[in-house]
DNA sequence: GCGTGATCATGA
DNA sequence: TCATGATCACGC
């Protein structure tokens, strides 16, 4: 049976730490559901599995995956030195109607306030089902964490109201990146364009790059 | 198409 | 080898 939303944050966290060390066959069977062969065509089944050993709230609404507790629930795959192998999708950027929108308004910053980290083996070489989970890191971004994220986001959101956004590569930003976050090349979304007229552009997505993710698990298991 | 969950796959 | 740009699945 699904878990309900955890009462409080000592529930939340215990419940990770009771699965970490688990593999991911063991956590599906307990959810009577099969193991795919890769994640190819599964890209979000790791992350869903956890949400439901740990009663995050489904469905695909903008909201924290543990809403009375605002903590948003981050799976991230990591190597055999404990490296993230991926980058973590963070929310999806607005490109329109976004020309006073400030940093304490954002879906980053909201999205990033604290964190439930758990990260999983990711290793292609090992069989989905063998994939152990890892100790969970419960987070919130330091001060020197947040100014960085703020002056990324703020040099990115500068971009996309100048009408850059076409312009603008996985480079920019020191710790936050801008990519695409679409079904496929061909999907499209309203931008401002260079002269202020709209464009249609495909959809990006704000992503957390893997030093920042590896500095964050890095401080928490030293 | 949008927003959720992300990883894939290829060029540099 | 690895990060960038592309892509997969699902609910609505």
């Amino acid at each position: 049976m699904k878990q309900p939303p955890p009462n409080s944050i000592n529930e939340l966290l215990t419940r990770a730490e009771n699965i970490a060390g688990y593999t991911l066959s063991e956590l599906a069977e307990q959810a009577g559901i099969s193991v795919p062969e890769n994640l190819k065509r599964n890209k979000g089944w790791v992350g869903q599995l956890l949400e439901w050993h740990l009663g995050a709230s489904a469905g695909s609404k903008p909201l924290p995956d543990f809403i009375d507790l605002g903590i948003e629930l981050k799976t991230i795959p990591i190597s055999y030195s404990g490296k993230p192998l991926e980058t973590t999708f963070v929310s999806v950027a607005p490109l329109t109607g976004v020309h006073s929108l400030k940093w304490e308004e954002s879906h980053v910053r909201h999205k990033l306030a604290h964190v439930l980290w758990i990260p999983v083996e990711g290793e292609r070489e090992i069989p989905v089902g063998d994939r152990h989970v890892g100790y969970p890191v419960l987070w919130k971004p330091s001060t020197a964490e947040e100014h960085q994220l703020k002056q990324d986001w703020e040099e990115l959101m500068d971009l996309i109201v100048l009408g850059k956004v076409e312009s603008i590569t996985a480079k920019h930003g020191e710790v936050l990146q801008l990519r695409p976050k679409a079904a496929n090349s061909r999907s499209l979304t309203e931008a401002y364009g260079e002269n202020g007229n709209p464009i249609k552009t495909l959809p990006r997505g704000f992503y957390l790059k893997t030093h920042f993710t590896h500095a964050i698990l890095k401080s928490f298991f030293n």
